[in-house]
DNA sequence: CTGATAATAGTACCAAGTGCTAATATCGGA
DNA sequence: TCCGATATTAGCACTTGGTACTATTATCAG
């Protein structure tokens, strides 16, 4: 017992989250106890096996048809996508996120959420922001859930551009509004950027 | 041979590209051959296993997510300020900001550099940003430096708002525009913002 | 000192393979 | 029609990273 089973179990836990790719055999070494003592932690704290963890992560982000753009593009969970139509993501505030002074989110992460999700919508290969317009309607704090939906209002097709929507709510109330225009390079303009 | 090898084949890659969690044992079942077909074929057209694919996928979404995070403090470099005049900072497109498919800075980090710009040049404890309007003029490359210059342009006593004007270059060319109306805490205000 | 808890060891078994050899099909051309 | 090439199937030993279970040994705390 280096230093008592739930600080190992604590260990673990972290040292899991962080690299999901562990085998049992490694975490034997790291905590130097053995391959037994490890898989009796992870029955305990019900963590799965490496090959479902993995499988989890994978299935995680493969979840649907995210064709347009890879979902591991997208900042924040996305719940729910109809592509050219609509898309939900979720992002929770976390300490990384904040203004440590005032527990406030940075601006730019609820930009990024919305942006991301304005790309994700476009069922396109290549999808860019040419303009937007951000409201940042009241302060979002440590530990809000914020949800993003976003909604192609109209598309031009002669200029490939498109014009997305993002509302995000904390609790339902509007913490944030953004208009984007985007770029899409159809099949016609493709190659046409440089 | 239903449809010869070829076309089977075909099938194959096509089928384990939009479910890479298929076993060969379903593969083989689904087109009615044996298990040792399937894996010949694998073997031809060199497709992993299905714990490689899995954990392939998996590892791909991890990355990003990892990736995603940094942002908080990877805003560019100060190089000079004048507060509640003007400010600049560099910042250098590097792999973690781009998208992989054509090598272009993701929007969100143009508006980071930015958005921290027009924070940190108004000389108050609280500095929120309300509203703003983007353009994103030219795609930003990998490797590119970018520029960011923030003047603040009008202040509001009253309503606690000073305007602050972003213009973002790389080598002398404009890249990025944007207005941003930041809200401002002064002494008399402060503590009003519940 | 004695129980309880914790840790280790060992066995059989599983899924989803690889790598290899060997036996059959099946087809297409001389 | 028969022959050889290609394609397919079968079988076996072995691998990883586990589960599930039992048995033994430490270790600590009252």
């Amino acid at each position: 017992m280096k230093r008592s089973k739930k600080e190992r179990q604590q260990q673990l836990i972290h040292t899991i989250k962080n690299n999901p790719f562990i085998t049992d055999d490694a975490l034997a070494n790291l905590f130097t106890v053995s391959v037994q003592t490890v898989r009796l932690d992870r029955l305990e704290l019900s963590i799965p096996e490496l090959r479902e963890r993995i499988k989890h992560v994978a299935s995680k982000s493969f979840e649907d048809e995210v064709r347009s753009l890879p979902l591991s593009d997208v900042i924040g969970e996305m719940v729910d996508i109809e592509l050219d139509e609509r898309a939900i993501s979720i992002f929770d505030v976390k300490s990384e996120h904040i203004f440590q002074r005032n527990q406030i989110a940075r601006g730019h992460h609820l930009f990024a959420q919305a942006n991301s999700l304005a790309v994700a919508v476009i069922n396109d290969e290549l999808a860019l922001t040419v303009k937007s317009t951000l409201s940042f309607v009241k302060p979002v704090k440590l530990g809000d859930r914020v949800i993003a939906k976003a909604f192609v209002t109209r598309k031009d097709q002669e200029k490939n551009r498109t014009f997305v929507e993002v509302t995000s709510t904390v609790e339902n109330e509007i913490v944030f509004e953004g208009q984007f225009e985007m770029f899409r390079a159809n099949e016609a303009s493709k190659g046409e950027l440089k």
